[in-house]
DNA sequence: TTTCATACATACAGCCTGTATGTTAATATG
DNA sequence: CATATTAACATACAGGCTGTATGTATGAAA
């Protein structure tokens, strides 16, 4: 018998099919290693079908890595609700983002293969509009200044690139003891005064 | 005539030609745009030369990335060199390296192509054995404690991901204003007490 | 019902990487 | 000094991948 589908629905349905792979392989193997073909065969489709949803290989990775980010917004901001202090917020986010980085690959995706593909401008983007924001609000909250304060901002960028740093070093560990404690100490360091 | 070089002349030399060449086309363009075939001809050479120097395009980019490292190692060291205070060399090092970093290409080569190509292991190898060793330094001399202490070296790690941030960040100008400042003030802060 | 657009498949052209093989000149050996 | 061997490169080959152009069938629209 034959399916019957609106094209609307077929459209989403095989969008999303090569996005599952994609994040999947791109996870697993990284941006480089997987090839277009490998991919559709994997959903049962054609290179076709994949440049028609798609203008190229870099905008499904780019919609991957976006995804991605809004996954770990989420569970970021989860890890963080029902927080005590404001600064208790603060650290449990951070903490919350650790854990996050640990589903394989997802250091690869977010920390490596994005930006070299992606370039930084626009992970920068990805980055204010997901993960980003928590920390920045979070930040602000605890210094008492305004969320759009460009301090703050670019506070909240040196602290950020300090997590990706500590969870790089944790990923490889090939560097010296546990970096969470000092990213931890570092923090309260910082936020002590307003200014 | 006919030139009568020793082998071990030769050698050095193309393989210094390539080198350069794999440099210059690096910093231009990228790891992933510059392909072989373009890259010897420059030299005047073919890809069996290559090849038969570097294991592959990777090796290359290695040499390309541990000598690009070493050069700005020297350009740190000689802006800190002659400082009043210790303090005052680990911001005049930092200085120096912002002002390494202007260098067109460098960015892309040392904190996107680097990380993705070789993998952050291998980065932070080369790190520690170059620039990272300065900072390092510096920054046991201010906090009086010991080089090898490895909240010291976690600590570096830590500072030094900030620093390369607000590079970026600068390198993109999509952020807001002056990172160095920032960076200076946050650097003031950790490094007030022992611990 | 006919016309048009959408969703995909097929086929093609170009490029690149890594390897295998050939050639010439330098070096080692007897 | 003659010869054997190795090093330095060039040439040629075998995949593999990306992006585009073209073809086809099905849903939508007129």
């Amino acid at each position: 018998m034959k399916e019957r589908r609106s094209n609307a629905d077929r459209s989403n349905a095989t969008r999303h099919a090569l996005l599952d792979a994609a994040r999947e392989l791109f996870l697993s193997e990284g941006f480089t290693a997987v090839g277009t073909p490998v991919l559709v065969k994997r959903v049962g489709l054609t290179r076709g079908a994949l440049y028609h949803h798609f203008a190229d290989k870099q905008a499904l990775f780019l919609a991957v890595v976006e995804e991605e980010a809004a996954r770990i917004a989420v569970e970021i901001e989860d890890g963080s609700a029902g927080a005590g202090s404001s600064l208790d917020a603060l650290i449990q986010g951070a903490n919350a983002y650790f854990r996050a980085m640990e589903i394989p690959g997802r250091v690869r995706l977010m920390l490596l293969d994005g930006p070299a593909v992606l370039g930084p401008d626009e992970m920068r983007r990805i980055d204010r509009e997901t993960g980003g924001r928590e920390l920045r609000h979070g930040l602000a909250e605890v210094m008492r200044r305004d969320g759009d304060d460009p301090e703050v901002e670019m506070l909240a960028d040196l602290v950020s690139a300090m997590f990706d740093r500590a969870v790089l070093a944790r990923d490889v560990s090939t560097g010296p003891g546990d970096y969470r404690e000092m990213v931890a100490a570092v923090l309260k360091k910082l936020v002590r005064e307003g200014k």
